[in-house]
DNA sequence: CTTCCCAGCGCG
DNA sequence: AAAGCGCGCTGGGAAG
């Protein structure tokens, strides 16, 4: 049975958006009876009493349905989501060339074409904890038999695919994503404001009033004023910083913090240490506490499949750019533990089964997968094997990541293979697909003009462009397949997590994600118990991806009473 | 005045 | 030590 809870203003539901209108269907999503409509108050026993069978909630977007569920008390086992299916579908090399998917695929074409036009503005609650109802982008309110007759397509699309298992996979991992990403928003970081303000004290000074300069800020630059003989320059300003620099006879192209480095001048030092402090004071100083954490808990919006990758994006706190300098604040409640699981090497691990590599599956066997590349080729010196394969995987052409490829494309020809096949074919203007079929947007419009050129100049230029690309889709198959695993990993860990809990066990919950690594906040009385999850959910997400491979995806995990002891 | 782009830096 | 992938956020400054 399918269920598809909609927006007010679809044909059944009540006018005061309070309700949700529920349609059962089959597996197919042909209706099975008549829509139900039901107010938020008796949403929990509705949907409990739904899931007593295996059913899949179907809706536009998880985030403007679910986030009321939740607050209403009602969780979900698992969905589907239309847009996030929608949007894999109409890239995906797996998918076949139906009637829908190739609509999908002409509307796209005029959403490129649209592009540099204002988008549509969506109100957002103001604060993290007034969530509205249905503050859903378009396709606004469309009626249950519009989103029905959509899963039907999607579903038709997906089994009519010629890589039928490895997409239904992946559609599956991306709506259980979407499900997460909404809970983990609904939990939040447990976050200490009065920790942070004392790190920001330790290093700033004093809260200012405001919009004035903390006190060390202050200091410094007072000291900078002197040392570069300049007394009114505001070194917030990149310009007026050069020009005082180059008046020093500190003669640099940028003020970047690593080219600064290179010179000897006694106002570079207390200089990087301004621009250090300075951004943590506008970054994740006090206006950032003020901002987005509320009552303990630090709540950003993560936005599933918001990189071309498959990789998460984040909106409001810059919650994937958390410094290591606040992580400090990020504490346990009472009771509990923060469980911080990364996988460890994920993407060299992800390119030998990619490239069923079995020299790198070898060195993938052990904890240390850069150790084991040493090892073979590069006589032990663990920094140098890890330079060469991040310049193999990411397209390095010069400095020492570049000279030292080669020495890879010796030990690894299967995998350094597939990663020049892909670059190859992004040059061209190709197409290249994650594991499970996650494909990349095909080159625009102005990059084929771009390509057509006749003199000698112009094809320089476009040679380059073309390379560009090409490091794109060289990189492109690592960190979505990447991601894919990280999203099979998360699934299976929810799985788990909620089955002990219908088990009337209390583990914990996934609080933050961050591309390869999770947090938990757990039940201190069951580490050993979230522990083993942790580790089984790796495996199982291997094993659901790649079948049996003779390759581990090892993950570390700190079970610990502050972030910043993660690592 | 608002809007947009860039430089710079944080994360993986 | 630093040039090669993917992001978000901030402040400054130019453009409108």
């Amino acid at each position: 049975m399918v269920l598809a809870p909609a927006a007010p203003g679809a044909g059944t539901a009540s006018r005061d958006g309070q309700a949700f209108c529920l349609q059962p269907a089959d597996a197919t999503g042909a209706p099975t009876g008549p829509a139900a409509v039901v107010s938020l108050a008796d949403l929990p026993g509705a949907v409990r009493r739904a899931e007593q069978g295996r059913v899949r909630w179907v809706w536009d977007t998880t985030r403007s349905s679910y986030l009321p569920m939740l607050k209403a008390g009602a969780s979900v086992e698992r969905c589907h989501d239309l847009t996030l299916t929608r949007n894999i579908l109409s890239l995906s090399e797996f998918a076949p060339g139906s009637d829908y998917v190739l609509s999908l695929r002409r509307s796209a074409v005029t959403d490129e074409e649209r592009d540099g036009l204002p988008r549509q503005v969506l109100p957002v609650p103001d604060s993290p904890d007034q969530f509205t109802l249905f503050d859903s982008p378009q396709p606004r309110g469309r009626s249950v038999h519009e989103l029905i007759r959509e899963l039907q397509d999607q579903l038709a699309a997906v089994a009519g695919s010629s890589r039928r298992g490895r997409l239904q996979l992946l559609v599956a991992a991306e709506s259980a994503g979407a499900l997460i990403a909404v809970e983990m928003e609904y939990a939040g970081v447990p976050w200490r404001e009065d920790i942070h303000e004392q790190i920001l004290a330790g290093f700033l000074g004093p809260r200012p009033r405001n919009g004035e300069r903390p006190l060390e800020l202050e200091r410094l630059v007072a000291r900078l004023r002197e040392l570069l003989d300049n007394p009114r320059f505001n070194p917030d300003s990149a310009q007026e910083l050069l020009r005082a620099l180059h008046r020093a006879g500190i003669e640099v192209k940028s003020t970047r913090s690593w080219e600064l480095q290179e010179h000897n001048h006694p106002a570079i030092a207390p200089l990087l240490e301004y621009k250090k402090l300075s951004r943590l004071h506008s970054a994740n100083g006090w206006t950032w506490l003020d901002t987005w954490v509320r009552n303990g808990r630090f709540r950003p919006e993560y936005i599933v499949g918001g990189v071309v990758t498959g990789r998460w994006a984040s909106r409001g706190g810059g919650a994937l750019q958390i410094p290591q300098q606040i992580r400090d604040a990020a504490r346990p409640d009472p009771g509990h533990k923060l469980v911080v699981a990364d996988a460890a090497q994920l993407e060299p691990r992800v390119l030998a089964a990619l490239a069923q590599d079995s020299a790198l599956a070898a060195a993938a066997r052990g904890k240390d997968l850069y150790q084991g590349i040493a090892d073979v080729g590069f006589g032990g010196d663990r920094a140098k094997a890890k330079v060469a394969m991040l310049g193999a995987m990411y397209g390095a052409t010069t400095g020492e990541s570049g000279r030292l490829v080669p020495q890879l494309t010796r030990t690894y020809p299967r995998a350094i293979g597939i990663l020049e096949r892909a670059a190859r074919t992004g040059e061209a203007g190709g197409i290249v697909s994650s594991y499970l079929g996650r494909s990349c947007a095909t080159p625009s419009e102005r990059w084929l003009q771009a390509q057509r050129t006749t003199t000698a100049e112009e094809q320089r230029r476009a040679d380059s462009i073309a390379r560009t690309r090409g490091r794109f889709t060289r990189n492109f198959i690592i960190q979505s397949t990447a991601a894919e695993w990280a999203l099979c990993w998360l699934a299976e860990l929810r799985r788990r997590l909620r089955s002990a809990a219908a088990d009337g066990t209390y583990v914990g919950e996934l609080v933050f994600f961050l591309h390869d690594e999770v947090m938990l906040h757990a039940n201190a009385d069951q580490i050993q118990l979230v522990c083993r999850i942790v580790e089984e959910s790796a495996a199982e997400a291997t094993r659901l991806m790649f079948g049996p491979i003779p390759i581990e995806f090892a993950v570390s995990i700190a079970v610990v009473d502050s972030y910043a002891d993660a690592k």
